[in-house]
DNA sequence: CATTTTAAT
DNA sequence: CTGCATTAAAATG
C-alpha cells in the first residue's frame, strides 16, 4: 500500500500508531486503489487529502475505531497462524488437496460468459444531454458521489466518496443531482441489445449484466470476442453509451475481465485451464468480487496477496481451527482455481428475501421527532411491500447513532404484515426499548425492513393446492451442488446482490434497486383487496391460503372469504391435488411444507443451500 | 442448537 | 459520508 513516511517514529507506540494511521488512510481510500487499476493518479497524495478532509469528523472517528478493531482481529489471526505453524499439518494438507482436486474436476469450460459494464453510466447519460460536460470534471450525486466521469477520476474522485471530500480533491468538480428515471430509461435501451445475444441475460445492477453467449456463438459460428465486439458496437450506435466487457468461462472470471480494458474495451480469457490458472495466480485477491478491504487486509497479513498465494497457504486455511470459516475457505479455493457460475438467472426468476427502507436525517434525540421518522419509514415500507407484492413476518428496526454506530433489533410477528399502521405499531416498542437502553440516544438514521416474506401475488389457487406455496417456485432450486451444478461460492452466492451493492471497482455506481424496480414494476397496482384488510389489528389474523391476504380471525368470515376466493376461478385447477380443503381447521389448511408448529416458515432456505456443500467440507 | 445481531460486501 | 439487499460469522441464551 501507499506508505506515508512519518516524521520520526520513536517509541513502539508511535510506530504502531503510525501503522494504524496508514491502514486507516488506506481504509478511507476505499476501493479506488486496488479494485480499479487506476494508475496515473498519485494515490499517496489522494489518500493524504482524503485523510485530512475527513479528520476529526464523527464519521472519521468511527472509521478509526473500526480500523483498530480490525487490527486486533488480525493480531488474533496471526497468533493462531503462529500456533499452527509448529504443528504437523500434513493431514490437512492432504484434505485440502483432495478438496481442490474435487473442485477442479467440476470445472466447466464449455460456456462463454460475458460481463458487460457501462462506463461511468450515470455520468455518461448526463453527458448525452449536456455534451459540454465532456472535458469537465463532474459527478452525479448529492451528499455522496454516485458516479463520476473519467476526468474527475484523474483527480482521485470515486463513486461512493463524500462530496465534500471530492471537492477537496477537485475544487472545480461539478455536481449533478441524479435523475434515476433517465438512467432507467437508458438502461432499458441498452438491455434491448442484450436480449439479442442472450434472451435470458441477468442484470446485476442497472448498468451491469451477465450474458451467456454460448448458444449465440455456436448457432452463428462466430467467435465470442467478435460477437461481443459486435454487441458493443451495436450498443454504442443505438444508445451512444460505451460499455466494457469481459469474456470468460464463468461469471466470476468475466467480471474480473471486464475491468481490464475499461473504459470502452473488452478482454477475453481463454477457456483453457492453464490460461485460467496462470491468470489467477498473479491476480491480487482484491480483484475478485467478494473480496473487500477487510478480507484483503486479513489475507495480506497472513501472506496471501494473489489468488495463487491461496494455494500456497491452503493448509492454514483448512484446519480444525481454521483461520477463516468454511464458506470463506471454499470461496477462496474456488477463487484460486478460477471457478465460478456458468449459468445466469434473469431477474424475473429471482425471489427476494427482504424489503426495507432507511433514511438519514439531521441527528436528533427528540422522541417525538424519532417517532415521526419511524412513521415515515413505516409508510415508505408499506409502499415498497406493495410494489413487491409481499408481507413480512419479521420486522427489523435499524438505527444509526450520531456516532455512526449501527444497531438493529428485530421482532417476529404473529402474522405477516404490510400495512404502515401495523409496521409502526410493531416497531414502536423496539424503538422505545432502545431509547430506554441507551439514555441519550441521538440518531442520524432510521430504517425498517421486513424479512421472512410471504407473497401476496395474484390470487393463484395453485399456490395453495399445488405441491408448493406461491413463492417457492423459483427460489428452491437455488443451491448448487458443488460437483454437479455451477459453483457459487458462499461469499457471492446468488451473486446478484453483492455486485449490485458494491461500490467497487471505482467505476460507476452502486445502482439502487429502487431504480431497477421502476423497470420491472411500471404499474403501481394496488389491488383493492388490500383495502378491505387494512383495518385489522395486529393481534389475530389468519392468512387466506388462496389470496394470501390476512383475514379476521373469525371462522365464519374466514370460510366465506375462502369460498369467494375459490369460486372466483379455478376450482378445476385445484382438483388435481389431494390437499383437501378443510373448513374445520382453516388455520391448518395449508400444504405440508408450510405446516410448522407456530407457523414459522420451513427452514428450507436457511438450511438447504448449505447442505450439499457442508459435507464436502467435512475435513476430518 | 436456534435465534439475534453485527459486519462485510 | 447514501441506501438497499444478501450473506457469513459472532454473540446470545
Amino acid at each position: 500500500m501507499s506508505h506515508i513516511e512519518p516524521v520520526v517514529p520513536e517509541t513502539v507506540e508511535s510506530k504502531d500508531d503510525d501503522r494504524q494511521q496508514n491502514t486507516l488512510k488506506y481504509h478511507l481510500l476505499g476501493p479506488s486503489l486496488t479494485k480499479a487499476g487506476q494508475d496515473s493518479v498519485d494515490q499517496v497524495k489522494v489518500s493524504e487529502i482524503i485523510y485530512n478532509a475527513s479528520k476529526g469528523s464523527k464519521y472519521f472517528n468511527r472509521e478509526e475505531v473500526r480500523d483498530k478493531v480490525l487490527t486486533q482481529k488480525i493480531e488474533q489471526i496471526l497468533q493462531k497462524k503462529r500456533h499452527l505453524e509448529v504443528l504437523d499439518l500434513t493431514r490437512e494438507l492432504r484434505a485440502a488437496d483432495q478438496f481442490i482436486a474435487q473442485l477442479d474436476a467440476s470445472r466447466d469450460l464449455t460456456q462463454y460468459l460475458v460481463h458487460v459494464d457501462c462506463d461511468a453510466f450515470y455520468a455518461a447519460v448526463e453527458q448525452l444531454d449536456r455534451p459540454e460536460l465532456e472535458d469537465l470534471p463532474f459527478a452525479v450525486g448529492d451528499g455522496v458521489l454516485t458516479t463520476c466521469n473519467y476526468v474527475a477520476r484523474t483527480f482521485g474522485c470515486r463513486s461512493g466518496m463524500a462530496a465534500f471530500v471530492a471537492k477537496r480533491l477537485c475544487p472545480n468538480l461539478l455536481l449533478i443531482p441524479p435523475n434515476f428515471d433517465k438512467y432507467a430509461a437508458k438502461a432499458r435501451e441498452v438491455r434491448k441489445v442484450f436480449v439479442r445475444y442472450d434472451p435470458r441475460f441477468e442484470s446485476a445492477s442497472i448498468d451491469e449484466a451477465y450474458l451467456n453467449i454460448t448458444e449465440y456463438c455456436t448457432e452463428r459460428d462466430i467467435a465470442p470476442e467478435r460477437a461481443v465486439q459486435q454487441m458493443r458496437d451495436e450498443i454504442y450506435s443505438e444508445t451512444k453509451i460505451t460499455v466494457s466487457a469481459g469474456i470468460a468461462a464463468n461469471t466470476r472470471l468475466a467480471k474480473i475481465c471486464s475491468n481490464i480494458n475499461k473504459p470502452n474495451g473488452q478482454f477475453a480469457l481463454a477457456n483453457d485451464r492453464n490460461a485460467i490458472m496462470a491468470f489467477m495466480r498473479k491476480l491480487p485477491t482484491r480483484k475478485v468480487n467478494g473480496v473487500g478491504r477487510v478480507l484483503e487486509r486479513e489475507l495480506q497479513e497472513i501472506g496471501i496477496n494473489t489468488c495463487g498465494d491461496i494455494n500456497t497457504h491452503r493448509h492454514l486455511l483448512m484446519n480444525r481451527r481454521p483461520l477463516f470459516g468454511d464458506k470463506t475457505y471454499e470461496f477462496l479455493v474456488t477463487s484460486y482455481l478460477g471457478l465460478g457460475r456458468t449459468e445466469v438467472q434473469p431477474v424475473e426468476e429471482y425471489e427476494r428475501k427482504s424489503v426495507g427502507t432507511e433514511n438519514t436525517f439531521q441527528e436528533t434525540a427528540d422522541p417525538t421527532h424519532l417517532r415521526e421518522k419511524l412513521r415515515l419509514a413505516a409508510e415508505e415500507l408499506e409502499k415498497d411491500l406493495r410494489r413487491a407484492e409481499c408481507k413480512g413476518r419479521t420486522l427489523v428496526l435499524k438505527v444509526k447513532l450520531d456516532t455512526f454506530e449501527v444497531l438493529t433489533r428485530q421482532v417476529v410477528m404473529p402474522r405477516a404484515i404490510y400495512a404502515a399502521e401495523d409496521l409502526y405499531s410493531c416497531s414502536l416498542p423496539i424503538l422505545a426499548k432502545l431509547e430506554q437502553d441507551i439514555p441519550g440516544m441521538k440518531l442520524r438514521l432510521m430504517g425498517l425492513r421486513c424479512t421472512h416474506l410471504v407473497s401476496t401475488k395474484k390470487p393463484d389457487p395453485r399456490a395453495f393446492f399445488g405441491p408448493r406455496p406461491v413463492r417457492a417456485a423459483s427460489g428452491d432450486k437455488m443451491p448448487d451442488n458443488l460437483l454437479t451444478g455451477p459453483i457459487t461460492p458462499g461469499h457471492t452466492i446468488q451473486a446478484r446482490t453483492p455486485e449490485r451493492v458494491l461500490v467497487d471497482d471505482g467505476q460507476d455506481d452502486a445502482s439502487s434497486p429502487k431504480v431497477e424496480r421502476l423497470q420491472t414494476t411500471e404499474r403501481d397496482d394496488t389491488p383493492n383487496t388490500f383495502k378491505e384488510t387494512s383495518v385489522q389489528q395486529p393481534a389475530e389474523w389468519w392468512d387466506c391460503p388462496i389470496c394470501c391476504l390476512p383475514q379476521l380471525t373469525d371462522e365464519r368470515l374466514f370460510n366465506n372469504h375462502i369460498d369467494t376466493c375459490l369460486s372466483r376461478q379455478t376450482i378445476r385447477d385445484a382438483i388435481q391435488r389431494d390437499y383437501a380443503y378443510n373448513p374445520a381447521s382453516p388455520s391448518r389448511a395449508e400444504p405440508p411444507p408450510k405446516r410448522l408448529k407456530n407457523g414459522e416458515r420451513r427452514k428450507g432456505r436457511t438450511g438447504r443451500p448449505n447442505d450439499p456443500k457442508q459435507k464436502k467440507l467435512a475435513f476430518t
